[in-house]
Order: C-alpha cells, then sequence, then structure tokens
DNA sequence: GCAATCCGTATAGTTTTTGAACGTATAATT
DNA sequence: AATTATACGTTCAAAAACTATACGGATTGC
C-alpha cells in the first residue's frame, strides 16, 4: 500500500487505472499508453504496482476476453464522482459533442490577475464595476479576499469600501478599463460573517409526489431518511436555490429549514442524515 | 516551441505553469515544486523551457517582488475557460468550502460498467427501469450507444427495443436488481436520427431589457451582434433551457429559433455570429 | 496451423529527476 | 551595517524512471 509515498506522474496513471476499472469494470495496457504516451514496459510495471496496491479484491485478467476484469467487490483506491469519471473514462476520445455546451462566460484574465494579486498581497484595488441593477459605477475601492464558485460562474468576494460591507463580485462585469491601482489596507479588514458562518439547507421530497416518487428521489440524491442536509458557506447559500434547480417548476425537492452556526474549520459537502 | 512533443509528465506542468502566469499574472518555482513535488532544479529547468515555448512573450522575473511576472501581452500557450482556472489555480489550497456543492446523484460503478461493457461490445443489455412518470418497468432490452452529459448529470444514450427508438436512460434509475444479461445484436441498430443531427439554437437578449442591460448580457456570453449561437446534438436539445437557465425567472437570454442540420464531423460549442 | 492480441518478464540503454553545492540579487531583521 | 531569508541561476554525479527490445504463454479468429 505504498499508494501515498508514489511520485507524481505514477500516482496520477494508477489513479486513472483505479478509474477504469471502477467505472468501465476493466483496463489494458493500451489505455494507460493511449492516455499517458507510456511504453508498454511501463505500463505492465503500473498494473504490477496496482494489484499490489488494491489489497483484497485486485483486479483479475480474463484471458478469454484478454483484459483485467474488476473483482467482484472492487474497492476504489481513490473514490471518483460519476461526473469525473464520466470525463476522465467514460466518455471516449474526449468527444466535446457529446457534452451539452455551458453557457460560457468569457472572462479577462488580465483582469482576474489583477484581482489575484491584489488577493495575494492584501491589498485593496479600484475598480469600476458595473451591477445589473444599478449600472456602472465612477470606480471604488475592493479589496478582494476570496475567489468562489456557485457551479455556474466565479465570483470575488471582497471588501467594499464604498458599501462598508463584503460583497459578491463577477469578474466579467468588472470593467477593462479600471485603473487597477492599488493601495496597502489601511487598517484590518472587518470580520466577513456571512463566509465564515456555516449554512445547513435541510431539503425533503417535494409534497404532492407519490410515495414511490419520493423515494425515487431520495435514490437520486442519495439519502435514506426524512431529510437531505447540504451544507455550505451563508455567502453561498444564496446561489443554492439556482443550483439545485429549487425554484424550478419541474423541482422534486424542497427546502425545510436552515440552520447556522459558526463555521468550525472546514467543511462543504452533501451530508445524509437521519 | 518543442511543447507539443514534451512527455505527459512535463507538459502537465508547464501547462500549470501556463495556467499561473495566464490567470495569476504571476508564478514561482514554489507552485510547480508544491503541485508535482518535484525538486527545486527540476523547476528551474521547467521554467527554462516555458521561456523557450513562451516565444514572443516570455514571463519576465522582477527581482524587487521576487517572482515571475507575465508579460503584458502574455499569450497563453493552452487557452482555459475561467472555471477551469478557478479549478486549478486560483482556489487556493482546493478549499472546496469556497464551491457551492453541487446537487450529487450516487451512482453504482458496477451498473455503469455493465452498461459500460454492454457500449464497446456492441451488445444488448437487459435491465429494469424505473422512470419518473410510468414508474419501474418489468425489465427490457436496451442496447447503449454513447455516454452523454447534460452538465447537471450523466446519461447513457440507447436503443430500447420495447420502445423500439434511442432514449436518454439515468444510469441511477437503472435498477441495480436488473439480471445485466447480454446477448450480441440480432441485426445493426437503426441510425440514430437526433444524435447524428445538429442543432443551432439561436439566442438573444431577452426583450424588455434596456439597451445597457442587453449589452452587460452580450458581454457576459461573449457576443457582440444580435445573435448567440449554441451548437449541440438535437439529442441534447431538450437538456438546453434547463442548462442555460431559459426557462427561469430571471433569465436573461431567450430563444429566436433553431436550425437543424446534418451532423458534418464533430462541433459542438458555442459559437459567436453577426 | 498461423497471425493477432493480450498477457508477463528481463536486460541494457536512455532520459529524467534528484540532491547538493555554489553564486547573485533584494528585502527584512537584528 | 551585518545577518538572515527568499527568491533566482548553474553545474555535476548519482539515482530513479522510463524505453526499446526481446522472449515466452494463452486465447481467439481466420
Amino acid at each position: 500500500m505504498a499508494f501515498d509515498d508514489l511520485k507524481h506522474a505514477q500516482r496520477e496513471r494508477l489513479i486513472f487505472l483505479d478509474r477504469c476499472l471502477t467505472w468501465r469494470g476493466m483496463a489494458n495496457r493500451r489505455d494507460l499508453i493511449a492516455r499517458f504516451g507510456i511504453s508498454s514496459a511501463q505500463a505492465a510495471l503500473d498494473f504490477r504496482l496496482y494489484l499490489e496496491c488494491s489489497g483484497k479484491t485486485p483486479p483479475i485478467y480474463d484471458s478469454v476476453r484478454k483484459t483485467y476484469l474488476a473483482a467482484e467487490a472492487h474497492k476504489p483506491l481513490a473514490p471518483s464522482s460519476l461526473t469525473e469519471a464520466f470525463e476522465t473514462v467514460l466518455n471516449p476520445e474526449d468527444d466535446a459533442t457529446a457534452i451539452l455546451p455551458p453557457p460560457l462566460r468569457r472572462a479577462d484574465p488580465s483582469v482576474i490577475a489583477s484581482l489575484y494579486q491584489a488577493m495575494r498581497a492584501k491589498q485593496a484595488i479600484h475598480v469600476r464595476y458595473t451591477s445589473m441593477t444599478s449600472g456602472a459605477d465612477g470606480g471604488q475601492w475592493i479589496a478582494p479576499t476570496h475567489f468562489t464558485s456557485d457551479g455556474e460562474s466565479v465570483h470575488v468576494r471582497a471588501f467594499s469600501y464604498k458599501h462598508r460591507q463584503y460583497r459578491d463580485y463577477l469578474p466579467i462585469r468588472v470593467g477593462a478599463d479600471s485603473t487597477f491601482e492599488t493601495r496597502p489596507l489601511s487598517e484590518p479588514l472587518p470580520w466577513d460573517e456571512d463566509w465564515n458562518t456555516r449554512a445547513r439547507v435541510w431539503l425533503r421530497p417535494k409534497s404532492g409526489l407519490t410515495r414511490e416518487q419520493a423515494s425515487a428521489v431520495r435514490r437520486e440524491y442519495g439519502f435514506e431518511g426524512q431529510l437531505l442536509c447540504v451544507e455550505t458557506r451563508k455567502a453561498l447559500e444564496y446561489y443554492l436555490d439556482r443550483r439545485w434547480g429549487l425554484n424550478q417548476n419541474g423541482a422534486r425537492l424542497e427546502r425545510v429549514k436552515t440552520d447556522y452556526d459558526k463555521l468550525p474549520s472546514d467543511c462543504s459537502r452533501a451530508a445524509v442524515i437521519e
């Protein structure tokens, strides 16, 4: 089980192999060769190493089908989601046409870089920002603290000196004609309450569904009991309804309640309770 | 410019470096070392190689800031989207709490593997499928042809012998209690019309927006003229409204029309037209 | 029976990477 | 003003990773 103290490159290959066996249920040297451009000899070594690492449930070579097959009770070395699996192992030839194109939001790398460097250097930066509601401003000082993602767009969380509060900014709306002048913070930034508060949003199958439908919803979202709990930062909670489609007609989940507490260290994943 | 005939591992490192310089505007050996676990000497070699590859606009070492800075007119070696950039380079320490948790759909790898192997072997496979509308069936033969993604879930496209047509199946709704028995195709599968038809969906800023708002929408979606064209396979078109939020209250784009034609070879990306 | 395609192993040679040394420049600390 | 720390760069021998090639075994398909 020397898996963790492998070199980066070889670990990458074993992870790929692991995904092949987990999601395809089969793997060949050829897969490694095609993916990483290594020699057949090296691929053989990788296989041998994988067999060692796989412990109690090693894949077995099926000489009839001329391929390795995952064991009945195969345990992945490095668990992955179906989406990750699709991207790495299920979509042959990385066929882009098998994916519905996402709304692609352009972004100017040099604007992002300006914001990033201000964040890293803990400086304030002067930007012109166009909000959808109030239109373009004449320029303001903000102090970026984090990049975040709501699953659709990337945001910059920053303290706004104009509004005296933390806000989410869309990089795309930062004018490329901003000065991007920077200045040191005059004083330490205030505490970001919403960022450091954990929101636990409790969901249940939408009322009105039949028993069968409700249980199908539970199966699809992977919870057994009455409620599904989604944890995130309070600062991101606003985006949850859209991300999970709760506000849509065909929604199959609805909110029950939300708890807030101080964020312990770090946690943000859907958890399954009772 | 020997970028393309590099070994996989080193190319990976140069791409990472490229993203640092593009989206952070800065890079250090330390970044490579932290990410790939290589030695300082090797990181120095990678930098040297990157400088060679970067042609007319090499990054410049700023001895005051003790870091490499991207050139004014920096050109990325391997372009990337903001989302990719966020995942690789903008989210420090891969802080999972900076991402709004997506609806995570469980999936049973062994079910996926059964479907995958039937697809690869061009076989039909027997499954019990539970649709949201008609409930569980008693088992049916399907012939999987592709895995696809609508950006939310992964689907299996398959020919259904029961319905005599191609359909999209959600792996999560394939009962784990299916037999997964397989059999060779009795005859070649029929032509998959919707899969092999290209849909061009034309969008424009939602009517009712002010001139300023419409132009903000154009900027955010990266098109200049009246219309934005999204290309995809007709088989995936159904999912487009949800993926792009066209059916939502706050939608800022609306459909104008859709063209169909025979799919040439492969194309599926948002393109910008007059 | 023969070719093709998987597997496994082994050896020798090449390439990549390391580790350690030594030197330069700048900024911060003492 | 001297010291420390952190960046950078180069060099070189040693170690590790990987390739190329060869050989042998099992199965399938023609």
